[in-house]
DNA sequence: AAAGTTTTTGGAAACGTTTCCATTAATTTA
DNA sequence: TAAATTAATGGAAACGTTTCCAAAAACTTT
């Protein structure tokens, strides 16, 4: 060992990995660092890793599916010890298929975990039903749902399910959906028809927070007010969001502790420790209130919109508190 | 091969590593994810690596010199092919000297390179140099530079350097500089001492958009309208500061590229082939105008502030529209 | 000092590839 | 058909570790 030091030597851990059949790297499969919610989810995991003892070797998919079995493949041929993974699709994945066909110890991220499989995961679907809830709460009775790359993502497909179950829960009217694809540049244009489509909208469930913030913008572009004409609700609850004017009503979620969650998960199933116990489903989101979302327009105007298109109950209800706050 | 495909067999990389001694791996150190400007360049770096076949072992640092050090004996030891880093300070790094020692293929990220080091590095001392000038044409006289974690970057060292370089130019009082830690809870407490020692200040240069939009808040906290009291610039071009009311003044970067041509530079030193010209200095980075840089407070109301603490001359003016917006 | 025990030392085997060489089989040429 | 060429096959060695076992050396005990 003093000569080692002398000299500068150091062994070689691919040879120790040969000959023990480990190699103290964990392999971690995410959409793409791009979205801060997966760049924090992969620092929690590294940092944890690291503190076993464990390398990352870190894969991006780009939402692309295919290239996600490839990504797979490669790791499970390094011969990684476990995986950390946010797969588009958790129970069609080919990749995920294969891992657990070879009993390769692994942890799903943000993905709902099929069968008995174990995930650290935001309970979208619940989530969801709270937004619409707190849509509802403020008077709204129809609200659109946006998404960005849908297909390629479960848990956007999760959230819509949970709104329309939400809204459909709340009596109201089955929230319509704007999907676009990546380059949002044309945001606006889609937005313009969607409200044309929709005129009796008061409010925009955007599927992430960066959505929402563009959607804001659009908003504005478009010559509406937020949140007076148009309410709008994101997801994730990136730090940002409260430092935009008006602040952004979002669900709040904690990449980093999911991302720690599941390392620790993936790394007692490969020490035959016991596993730390999932996340409360209920606990990994809460609802974060914010300028953004407001008493409806509709029901503010005396109803006038909506009513003319659904219930005519209480068509002249005002809200005087609401009222003043909106002009603050 | 039909056989393997048959049965699913899939050679092991860690031996083929052993035999040929090329890992395919690349090590990759940074020092956090949660940074967005770090995120986005390994996201970089990771889709150039892929496209060549190359992996990536990721390890941050958590900006602590010691890790640094660790880290990079780890991934030696892993026998990646390559290093992709930013180190926290590239003059005095043992983990670079080591590298260098052995003579591994790398290139540095963000750090400007000594010698005759390869590095994709923004131009920071002339960039800050820029801000000042963009300060002075507001026709401010004396503004404040904001770091965090200035020890373990030398990043902000280099911008600070050159912003006190670019006040001299231009004939400013030298900028006092206020240097905090990790958590920045009690910013706003911090800010405000800082102001009562500099009470002449009209202007902070924050060295990331983060802590600017963070001193933004704590300006509104403590009574101050930006930019009618105090005009703030950032640095990174981050998203976000185009959506927050007033927009951010900030130096634009474009990380990715950055992450991508650092990663292109490595796999040209390894292949032998020639290596991708680095970055002209004058293209990484440029300069983005913003709602929250304007004219100095201290030249549209007769210098009255500066003229209260240091000249006698006018004290009693008021400035009836800040007065005002400070209230909001 | 002889027998016993413990420690040290040295060498072989194995992990799963690839490269290289020799051998054998298959093909082509005369 | 025999010789010459080409292709296929099989086996050894090496990459750098660790584990295991045997042999040798060093200590203890009687």
């Amino acid at each position: 060992m003093a000569a080692t030091d002398a000299l500068g030597f150091e062994f070689s851990e691919v040879a120790r990995s040969l000959q023990s059949s480990t190699t103290r790297t964990i392999g971690c499969v995410v959409p793409s660092l791009a979205n801060p919610v997966f760049a924090d989810a992969v620092q929690g995991a590294q940092e944890a890793f690291q503190l076993a003892g464990y390398q990352t070797l870190l894969l991006c998919t780009n939402y692309d599916p295919e290239f996600e079995v490839r990504a797979i493949r490669t790791l499970t041929a390094k011969k990684v010890d476990g995986f950390v993974l946010t797969v588009s699709d958790a129970l069609n994945s080919e990749g995920l298929k294969a891992i657990q066909a070879r009993g390769l110890p692994h942890c799903l991220l943000f993905n709902m975990a099929p069968a008995d499989d174990l995930s650290w995961s935001v309970d979208d679907h619940s989530a969801a039903i709270k937004v619409a809830d707190a849509f509802v709460e403020k008077g709204h009775t129809h609200v659109g749902f946006l998404a960005l790359k849908f297909k390629s993502s479960d848990r956007a497909r999760q959230r819509y399910k949970g709104f329309v179950e939400g809204c459909s829960r709340n009596g109201m009217i089955p929230p319509p959906l704007l999907e676009i694809d990546e380059d949002s540049q044309d945001l606006t244009a889609l937005m313009k028809a969607f409200i044309a489509e929709n005129p009796s909208i008061t409010g925009i469930f955007a599927s992430n927070d960066f959505l929402a913030l563009a959607t804001i913008r659009s908003a504005r572009v478009l010559g509406l007010t937020v949140p007076n004409d148009l309410s709008i609700v994101g997801f994730d609850g990136i730090e940002v969001g409260m430092m935009v004017e008006p602040s952004l009503a979002t669900i709040v979620t904690d990449p980093k502790l999911m991302g720690a969650g599941a390392a620790r998960t993936v790394l007692s199933v490969i020490n035959g420790t016991p596993a730390p116990d999932l996340p409360d489903p209920n606990l990994t989101f809460s609802f974060r209130a914010g300028g953004s979302l407001a008493t409806s327009a509709a029901e503010r105007v005396d109803d006038k919109r909506s009513v003319a298109l659904s219930s005519p109950y209480n068509p002249t209800q005002k809200n005087d508190k609401n009222q003043q706050e909106r002009s603050t």
